[in-house]
DNA sequence: TTGACATGCAACCATTTAGTTGCCTATAAT
DNA sequence: ATTATAGGCAACTAAATGGTTGCATGTCAA
């Protein structure tokens, strides 16, 4: 796949996306649901579910996040490739 | 130092900045009227000179080019340590 | 079947930001 | 000294963006 380096720099250009990545850095999938809940308590990040899966979509875009419903969920996944190479040419 | 990771993922979102640090790459030092010269017709951008300058102070708040007035020039560079340990935490 | 729950969609608002133009300053060259 | 050149500063504009609210859809459980 080609990844879209606009699009993934752009997407890591907020706080509050790199705060997701973070979250589901730490768990090899998630729900959005419980993704929600984890941002709202844990961090205790004011924003509204619609914001956050506003935030998702972007991530989605870029394709750093690849989700799939399941059922009543919608269940995420980090995808690091377009992370890969993301900043060759500046550091080795 | 202590990069704030938040301006340099900020810095890298534009597509012009990216190229301005490509260019910059290439050279140990460059002046920022060679810098707008090869931007305006190597590349050619279309955009003033000014729009330039104002992208050259956000990579500069955000520690990734250096700058020093030598006599009518402004010499700049690219100081990459903001970028290493960027992506920590989500690659190796 | 009906209600509760997780998510999706769209319009709207406020702020940020990339870009401009106009003018001022500083250094170099003639 | 004067003029040309390189750069700095500030106000303004249009578009992008982060955020919201309101409502619709789909799925599970009682």
């Amino acid at each position: 796949m080609n990844w879209d380096k606009d699009a993934v720099f752009k997407a890591l250009a907020d706080s509050t996306r790199r705060l997701i990545l973070d979250e589901l850095a730490e768990c090899e999938e998630m729900t959005l649901y419980e993704l929600t809940v984890r941002l709202l308590m844990k961090h205790e990040l004011s924003i509204s579910r619609q914001g956050i899966a506003k935030h998702l979509s972007v991530l989605e875009g870029a394709g750093l996040v690849l989700s799939q419903r399941k059922g009543k969920y919608r269940v995420i996944f980090f995808n690091k490739e377009p992370l890969k190479d993301l900043l060759k040419g500046w550091v080795e």
